[in-house]
RNA sequence: GCGCUCGUAGCUCAAUUGGAUAGAGCAUCUGACUACGGAUCAGAAGGUUGGGGAUUCGAAUUCCUCCGAGCGCACCA
């Protein structure tokens, strides 16, 4: 139980005391934005003045005193401020707590949470077309799924991650078309694939001149050395599931059949017709054109049926790049006439990358390849870039500024805080300084405003993987470690561990913040697939 | 034209999901170790949160309305 669960508790006990009824109101404790306004800090008051019937002052007043009454651990002073927050002034002991805490329970323990409580999700992303190489906005939302991934698997789903294949249609048609056009020295149709790659592919093909080996051929290819990108990046996928297999295995028929059941499929034009206005998009849409081919959501359909009714995943995350937003409505309208709770499903759109030189377009072949840009800045630089912000936010990308300045990355910053970490580690052993046990240890001495910080970005941890996980937020991530790696490079700056003019007792007690910052930066750098090297 | 996603310091992004004086990094300027790795640390400067209304104890955040940007509006995938 962390401290600010220990004062939620003495809170929710005071209102009862003082016959006030919480109803749906949650008791809850921040970290206040200025250290002045204390450690901790509750608006309980401000949140049910209305409903008691007295300003929130008042209440807060009456609050603060039955608090005051009590005598609780760590707790060195309550105070009422501003509009109507209770404040909270603790002893140091409280992040002397947390410091066991951390390296009690260490890399593996700390910070796990259950929120998922064993819920099985897939996670499905990338899923790029196997028609040209990645660019960097498929790196940016590959690093984001991956990361997601990982972040859900410690805090207690069962993720499962996949790559949707789509190796069929008129796209590998085309490509088809490129290579045998490429080959007989002719120029690529208008529609088709310009890259240089179309050109070697061409070269390396040695089959019959059908557009469907060749379609076939370059697909897998391109396919490989996706998988190798990927692979440079550390990210991982469980599945690669084939869009052919779909069409193939009669999966479109059986998932049709099953909404025309539900009576939302009807024929027209000789086309058969999914009801989808019925379901909050904002046009019926085709399944299965005049020509008796299935269209993309056909397919589409069958697949997120396979996910949820087949192999029973409770949850599915989807993560499109934002120029397929338009497919959302009809997807989740779908997945609805499958008799899903659409709830079930989450689409996260992700804003496209865009470069201070000009977009990303795959079809003019003078996009940025992904593979450039990990030759560039390497593949932990290119990771952490990637998830710095929020998918929300439409990034900018400055080639020449993450390129000509790598050094300056704020990879390095972090890394370089582990790397000094390890340091230290090294001259212990020069020295024959020796960590005693923590129980041996008193860790009291641990009071100057740089060690306080530290600690204070430790406590933080679990609450940042919490809001993270349920927010499908990663860079909550990034966020966390940067500023943890500040305190740590502010601790090291004007605390020193050992030497002359340091005490026995404050080398003992540092080795353990050393050892706990570790820990914390250790699970942070591995949720986000950015190593932690221990020298640089 | 309709829809979706957005608009925060010169640049790239945050803001405890409605909280207290909107914060970091980069760039600019000024400082700091004979000591565990200076790829570090400290300070200064930088803002009418695109504009205007509304809601309330309180708004960058919610709701209208303009302005601007990106993307999408197929019997393509």
């Amino acid at each position: 139980m962390t401290i600010a669960d220990a004062l939620a508790t003495e809170i929710s006990s005071v209102l009862g005391e003082l016959g006030i009824a919480l109803d749906d109101t949650v008791v809850h404790l921040e970290r206040p934005a200025r250290l002045e306004h204390g450690d901790l800090s509750s608006n309980i008051a401000l949140a049910l003045a209305k409903q008691v019937g007295s300003s929130p002052r008042e209440l807060a007043g009456r609050i603060c005193e039955a608090l005051q009454a009590r005598t609780i651990e760590h707790v060195v002073s309550v105070e009422v401020a501003g509009p109507g927050f209770v404040n909270f002034r603790l002893a140091n002991s409280w992040l002397h707590a947390v410091l066991v805490a951390v390296v009690a329970e260490g890399v593996d323990d700390y910070a796990r949470l259950d929120l998922g409580r064993g819920e099985r999700v897939q996670v499905e992303f990338v899923s790029a077309n196997p028609t040209g190489p990645l660019h960097v906005g498929n790196g940016w939302l590959g690093s984001y799924g991956d990361a997601l991934a990982r972040l859900l698997r410690r805090c207690g789903w069962q993720v499962s991650t996949e790559y949707y294949v789509n190796d069929t249609g008129n796209q590998i048609r085309m490509l088809g078309e490129s290579v045998l056009a490429r080959r007989s020295g002719n120029a690529v149709p208008e529609q088709g694939y310009q890259g240089a790659y179309v050109l070697e592919l061409a070269e390396r093909y040695e089959g019959p001149d059908s557009v469907e080996d060749a379609g076939r051929y370059a697909a897998e290819e391109i396919l490989k050395s996706i998988r190798l990108t990927l692979d440079r990046l550390g990210i991982v996928f469980d599945e690669w599931y084939s869009q052919a297999s779909i069409e193939e295995s009669g999966k479109v028929t059986e998932t049709i059949a099953l909404m025309r059941a539900r009576n939302l499929i009807y024929e027209e034009g000789d086309a058969t017709w999914l009801r989808s206005t019925e379901l909050g998009d904002v046009r019926d849409r085709v399944l299965i054109k005049a020509n008796g081919d299935a269209t993309y959501l056909a397919g589409d359909l069958a697949y997120h049926r396979d996910k949820f009714l087949v192999r029973g995943f409770e949850r599915v995350i989807d993560v499109f790049g934002a120029d397929h937003h338009g497919q959302v409505a009809s997807l989740e309208a779908g997945v609805e006439a499958l008799g899903i709770d659409r709830s079930r499903l989450e689409v996260k759109l992700g804003q496209l990358v865009s470069l201070v030189s000009g977009k990303m377009s795959k079809r003019s072949g003078n996009y940025v390849r992904l593979d450039e840009l990990i030759d560039e800045i390497g593949p932990d630089a290119t990771r952490l870039m990637s998830l710095m912000s929020s998918i929300d936010q439409s990034t900018t990308l400055d080639l020449d500024a993450v390129t000509a300045k790598s050094m300056d990355n704020p990879v390095f910053y972090v890394q370089y805080a582990y790397a000094r970490i390890s340091s230290i580690g090294r001259v212990c052993e020069e020295r024959g300084v020796i960590r005693r046990e923590i129980d041996e240890v008193d860790l009291s001495v641990l009071g100057h405003p740089r060690e306080l910080d530290v600690l204070r970005s430790l406590y933080t941890l679990p609450s940042v993987l919490r809001e993270a996980a349920t927010e499908r937020a990663p860079y909550k991530v990034t966020n966390f470690v940067r500023t943890l790696a500040g305190e740590f490079h502010g601790f090291y700056h004007d605390c020193r561990v050992l030497g002359d003019g340091v005490s026995e007792a404050e080398t003992q007690a540092r080795l353990w913040l050393v050892e706990a910052t570790r820990v914390g930066l250790s699970i942070a750098l591995t949720l986000l697939g950015v190593s932690a090297p221990e020298q640089m």
